[in-house]
DNA sequence: ATCTAAAGTGAGTCAGCACTCGACTTCCTG
DNA sequence: CAGGAAGTCGAGTGCTGACTCACTTTAGAT
C-alpha cells in the first residue's frame, strides 16, 4: 500500500470529465443511466471509469459528495436575517432542475457512506437557522430536524413535481410563513 | 374482439392477490421489485402474472389506481374545518410506512395513464380546501395547486427521510401554520 | 359426464448492464 | 530518451430480470 501519489495528469483529466459527465447523465436519467452512457459521453471507455470508481455506487458517491460541498459552500456564504430562506429557495430552484440534488437528499439519510459531509450540511443549516431566530425572521419554537425535514421534502416534491417558478414561489411562501414567529 | 365477458372465478381470485402481492412487494422493494417475486408472494407462475398485466409497467399502474382511489375514498370521507389538516397527517403517517403511496403520487404528476384518477384526487382535496377556507380554519390566500405541491413533497419527505412520529407532527405543524389564516 | 375455451404453468429467450482483463498507450522519472 | 509504472482500451463474461409460448389444467356451460 503505497502512500497516495498524485495521479497522472491525464487520469485527472479523465476523473474530472467522468464527474460531468456522470452528474449530467444521472440528472437526466436518475440511478438507472447506465455506466456505459456516462463513458460515452466522457469520451472515456468503460474500463475507465471503473478503475476510477470500482463501483457504480462509488461513483454515484462520488457525485454526492461534490454536490454536497457545493451546496455546504453556498450554505456558508449565504448568512443574515433571511439566509435560511435565501437557501431553501435556492435549494428548491436546483431541485426542480437537477435530478441530482434531490435524489442526494433522498439518498443523504440513508446512505451511511456521506454521514459527515451530511454532518456538515446540517451544521451549515444549523448555523443559518439560528441567524435567523436571533435577527427573529424565524420563531424560536422551530428546530433543526424539521428544517432538514422540509428541505428534504420540497427538494423531493420539485423534482417530482416538476414546479414552475409562480408553484414553487406560492409553495415556498406557505412554508415560510408556517416558520415565522 | 368479444365484449368483456366476466372473468372466470380463478382468474378473479389470481387477479387480486397478484394486486396485493404487488402491493407489498413494491411498497418493499420499490419500482425494482421483480415481477417474479410478485408471482411467488401470489403463489402464482410468472406467466400469470404477464396474462393480467401484460407489462410490468401495466401492473405498476394497475396498483397506482387502486392506491389513488383508496386515498379518494379516504378524502371524500373526511370534512369539515380540520379536514384537511386531518388528511394531510393521515397520508404522511402512511407515505411514512408505505413507500406506495409516495411513489404514486410522485409519478401522478408524470404518468400520462392516470389522469382522471388524479384529477378525482385534486377535486377531493379542492373539496377539502374550500371547506376548511369556509370554516376559516385556513387563509383564503392558499390555492390548490399549492396544496398539491405541499402533499407531493410531504410524502416524499416522509418516506426518504424514515420520520418518526415526533419529527413527524413537528414537521407538518410548520406547514398548518403556514397555511392558517 | 363431456367438452372446450379460458386460464395457468415454467423452462427458455433475449436484452441490458455492471464489471473484468490482457493487450496496448502515455506520462513521468532518472 | 530510455524504461517501466500508471493509465486506457474495449471485446468479452455473467447475471438479472422482463417477457414468451407450447403444453397442461380447470371452470363452467350443455
Amino acid at each position: 500500500m503505497p502512500a497516495d501519489r498524485p495521479l497522472r495528469a491525464d487520469a485527472q483529466r479523465n476523473r474530472a470529465r467522468l464527474l460531468d459527465a456522470a452528474e449530467t447523465v444521472f440528472a437526466e436519467l436518475g440511478p438507472g443511466g447506465s455506466t456505459e452512457e456516462v463513458a460515452r459521453r466522457a469520451g472515456v471507455a468503460v474500463g475507465t471509469v471503473f478503475r476510477h470508481f470500482p463501483t457504480k455506487d462509488d461513483l454515484l458517491t462520488a457525485i454526492m459528495k461534490r454536490l454536497l460541498a457545493q451546496l455546504i459552500t453556498e450554505a456558508g456564504e449565504l448568512g443574515g436575517p433571511d439566509g435560511l430562506f435565501r437557501f431553501l429557495t435556492s435549494l428548491v430552484a436546483q431541485a426542480a432542475g437537477k435530478r441530482s440534488v434531490a435524489e442526494l437528499l433522498a439518498r443523504s439519510g440513508i446512505d451511511l457512506r456521506l454521514p459527515d459531509a451530511v454532518g456538515n450540511l446540517r451544521d451549515a443549516v444549523a448555523g443559518l437557522l439560528s441567524q435567523a431566530q436571533e435577527a427573529g425572521t424565524v420563531s424560536g419554537e422551530v428546530r433543526l430536524p424539521e428544517v432538514m425535514a422540509l428541505l428534504v421534502s420540497l427538494s423531493q416534491g420539485a423534482l417530482h413535481g416538476g414546479w414552475d417558478e409562480q408553484l414553487r414561489d406560492r409553495t415556498l411562501a406557505v412554508v415560510f410563513k408556517g416558520l415565522k414567529p
